[in-house]
DNA sequence: AGTTATGGCGCC
DNA sequence: AAAGGGCGCCATAACT
C-alpha cells in the first residue's frame, strides 16, 4: 500500500508541516515539524515515493520545487479533486479552495472563491495565501480532514467501473498538477533574437517608443487609406473600416478576413495584411516578448483544468495559441533536442473507443483513421470522411456535410448513435460525463427559462440545440483530455526514471514538447509511445482502437512535422 | 477611469 | 434561412 503525506509549507521561511496518512486519510502518527521542508520531503521521496497530499501544487509544490533534489512522483490536489468531485455531484455553484471545503465540513459560513483579480497580491510577501482558510484555522489540519473527505466522497462513487475511473482520474488530474509547476519552473525555450529576427523583419524595426506603430504597419495604414478614397481611418475600427469601404460602395457584412478575401478591391488585400501583421504584433510581438519570454524562455501560466472539459488553460501570455510562425524561435539548448508529439487523430479515436462501434474501430485500429475511413465510405476521399467525422464531433449541420453525415450514419450507427444520444441528453437538459468520469455544467437557470414550454416542435428551440452540441461535443473533448491527462502523467514517470533529466516543456491539448539531451532523445521518443499506449489501457481497457503518436525529434519546434 | 461587450483570430 | 465544440487575448466601442 503506497504511503500518503500531508504536507503544509510555513507562510514564510523554509519550514513546514507533514503528517503521515492512511490510506482512508486518517492521521498516523504525531504532526512533523520540518526546519527544512525541502530536504525533509526529499529524504521521504527518495525513501517511499508517497502521494504527498496538498491544498494546491501552486503553495505547496512551486515554491518547493528549487530546492528539491528531483521531483515529487505522485500528488493529491485537494483544489483539483474538490473541483472534480463537486462537479460530480452537479454543485457547479460552491467554492473550491481548501478553506471552502473545510467550511462545508464544519458547518461554517463558506468562503467564496478569490477571483482572479487576486492574483497580484500573491507578489506581497504578506498577501493571504488563496487557500482561504478562516483566520485562526490550522492549515495542516484543514488538509488531513479535507483529504480524509475527498477519500470517503470517492470511495462512496456508485458503481463500479465509475468508482475505479475517477480515481483514475483524481491521480491523473493531480499529475497535472505536478507537470504545471515544472513547466512553469523550467520554461520553454525562447530565442528572443530569433523571435525579434522575425518581427523585424515582418514589422520593421522595434519602434523605440513603446505604444507607437511599426513602421510596415504604418505603410500599410497609409497605403489602405489612399486605395479608399484618402479620408483618414483607423484600420483596427471595424465601424470605421466597414464605413470606408462602403463609400468605395462595397458592402461588407464584417472585416472578417474570410469575408475580405471574396472582395475584389486592392484595399481588401492590403487589409487583410495588415490584419495580419497588426495581430502578430499586438499578441505576440516585442511587448509580449519582454513579458513573457525574457532570459531565454517562455514561462506560461497553466491553469490546470481551467476548461470543463478538463483542458487546461492559461492566464496571460496565450500559452495555448502560440502562432505555428513563432515556432520557429523555439529552440532546443546546444546540445539538446526537442521531442515532439502529438495524438494523432485523437478525437475520433476517442469516439471510436467510447462508442465501442466495431467498424470505426477498424479505421482507428491502424495509421491514418481518416484515410481509412475513406477508403470504406468516402470512395477514397479523405477530406470528405475527415470534414465529416468533425463534423459529426461538433454537430455541424451547414455546408454540404449533409449527404456525409448521413453515410457516416449508415455506415457507423453505433458510433453516431452515441454522438446523437450525448447531444439528446444535453437538449432535455441533462448532464453527460466523459469517460472518467469529468462532467458537464447543468444548464444555466436562463437556459431552463429560456426552454420551458416551447414545446419541442421539429427541431427543439435554438438554444437546446446549442446545448446538445454541448454535450455531445464534451463527451469527445472531456474523454479526450482525459486520455491526454493520462498519457501526461505516464510520460512525466518515465522521463524521471532517464538520466540527464529530460522535461516536459509543453503540453497544449494533445501536444507535448520534451527538452531532451540530444543522446536521449530516442529513448524519450519511446517513452511518449510506452505512455500511449499505457494511458490508452488506462482509460479505455482493452480496446482495438490504436492511439498513435506522432513524433519528431527536433532542434527547432517549426521543424517538426 | 474603470468595466463589460463585441468582433476578430490565434491554437486545439 | 441558417444552423460547428472548447479556449485566451487584443483593440475598439459602449457602458457605468
Amino acid at each position: 500500500m503506497q504511503s500518503r503525506i500531508a504536507l503544509v509549507p510555513d507562510p514564510h521561511g523554509p519550514g513546514g508541516r507533514l503528517q503521515r496518512l492512511g490510506e482512508q486519510g486518517a492521521a498516523l502518527g504525531p504532526v512533523l515539524p520540518a526546519a527544512d521542508l525541502a530536504a525533509a520531503v526529499g529524504e521521504l521521496e527518495a525513501a517511499e515515493q508517497p502521494r504527498w497530499v496538498w491544498a494546491t501544487a501552486d503553495s505547496a509544490y512551486a515554491p518547493l520545487l528549487p530546492r528539491l533534489p528531483r521531483r515529487l512522483g505522485r500528488c493529491h490536489d485537494l483544489r483539483l479533486v474538490e473541483s472534480l468531485l463537486l462537479a460530480h455531484d452537479g454543485q457547479w455553484g460552491a467554492a473550491r479552495s481548501l478553506g471552502a471545503a473545510w467550511a462545508r465540513l464544519r458547518g461554517l459560513p463558506v468562503p467564496a472563491d478569490l477571483g482572479e483579480a487576486a492574483t497580484e497580491a500573491q507578489d506581497s510577501l504578506f498577501a493571504p495565501d488563496r487557500l482561504q482558510l478562516p483566520p485562526g484555522t490550522d492549515p495542516l489540519a484543514a488538509v488531513v480532514a479535507v483529504h480524509a473527505e475527498q477519500q470517503r466522497r470517492l470511495a462512496a462513487i456508485e458503481g463500479e467501473p465509475e468508482r475505479a475511473r475517477l480515481r483514475l482520474l483524481v491521480a491523473a488530474e493531480s499529475a497535472g498538477a505536478l507537470t504545471a509547476v515544472e513547466i512553469a519552473a523550467d520554461g520553454l525555450p525562447w530565442r528572443a533574437e530569433v523571435h525579434d529576427a522575425m518581427l523585424t523583419e515582418l514589422l520593421g524595426p522595434r519602434p523605440h517608443v513603446p505604444g507607437t506603430q511599426p513602421a510596415r504597419l504604418a505603410e500599410l495604414s497609409v497605403r489602405l487609406q489612399q486605395a479608399l478614397g484618402g479620408r483618414p481611418f483607423n484600420p483596427d475600427s471595424h465601424a470605421q473600416v466597414l464605413k470606408a469601404f462602403a463609400d468605395q460602395g462595397i458592402r461588407l457584412g464584417s472585416t472578417r478576413t474570410w469575408e475580405l478575401r471574396t472582395v475584389d478591391h486592392p484595399a481588401a488585400e492590403l487589409m487583410i495584411r495588415y490584419k495580419e501583421l497588426s495581430r502578430i504584433h499586438a499578441a505576440h510581438g516585442w511587448a509580449w516578448q519582454d513579458a513573457w519570454a525574457r532570459g531565454g524562455r517562455f514561462r506560461p501560466e497553466y491553469v490546470v483544468g481551467g476548461v470543463v472539459s478538463g483542458r487546461w488553460a492559461s492566464r496571460g501570455g496565450g500559452a495555448l495559441q502560440i502562432p505555428r510562425l513563432l515556432r520557429r524561435a523555439v529552440l532546443a539548448d546546444p546540445g539538446w533536442r526537442l521531442v515532439v508529439a502529438d495524438a494523432a487523430q485523437l478525437e475520433p479515436r476517442v469516439l471510436a473507443a467510447l462508442s465501442q462501434d466495431a467498424a470505426l474501430a477498424r479505421s482507428a485500429a491502424g495509421g491514418d483513421l481518416y484515410q481509412a475511413l475513406a477508403a470504406t465510405a468516402f470512395q477514397g476521399d479523405r477530406g470528405k470522411a475527415k470534414l465529416g467525422l468533425l463534423g459529426a464531433m461538433y454537430g455541424q449541420t451547414s455546408g454540404d456535410i449533409g449527404p456525409l453525415l448521413a453515410t457516416l450514419r449508415q455506415r457507423y450507427p453505433t458510433a453516431m448513435g452515441y454522438l446523437e444520444a450525448a447531444a439528446r441528453t444535453g437538449e432535455e437538459g441533462g448532464i453527460v460525463r466523459s469517460r472518467l468520469g469529468r462532467t458537464c455544467p447543468p444548464p444555466s437557470d436562463a437556459w431552463l427559462d429560456l426552454t420551458e414550454g416551447s414545446g419541442d416542435g421539429e427541431q427543439g428551440p435554438r438554444s437546446a440545440r446549442a446545448r446538445g452540441r454541448f454535450t455531445r461535443n464534451f463527451v469527445i473533448q472531456a474523454s479526450a483530455s482525459d486520455w491526454a491527462l493520462a498519457l501526461l502523467a505516464a510520460l512525466r514517470r518515465r522521463l524521471a526514471g532517464l538520466p540527464g533529466r529530460p522535461h516536459l516543456v509543453f503540453f497544449q491539448h494533445d501536444e507535448v514538447l520534451v527538452h531532451t539531451p540530444a543522446e536521449l532523445a530516442d529513448q524519450v521518443v519511446a517513452a511518449v509511445t510506452e505512455s500511449a499506449t499505457e494511458a490508452t489501457t488506462l482509460v479505455f481497457g482493452p480496446t482495438p482502437v490504436q492511439f498513435p503518436m506522432s513524433t519528431a525529434v527536433v532542434e527547432c519546434y517549426a521543424d517538426a512535422k
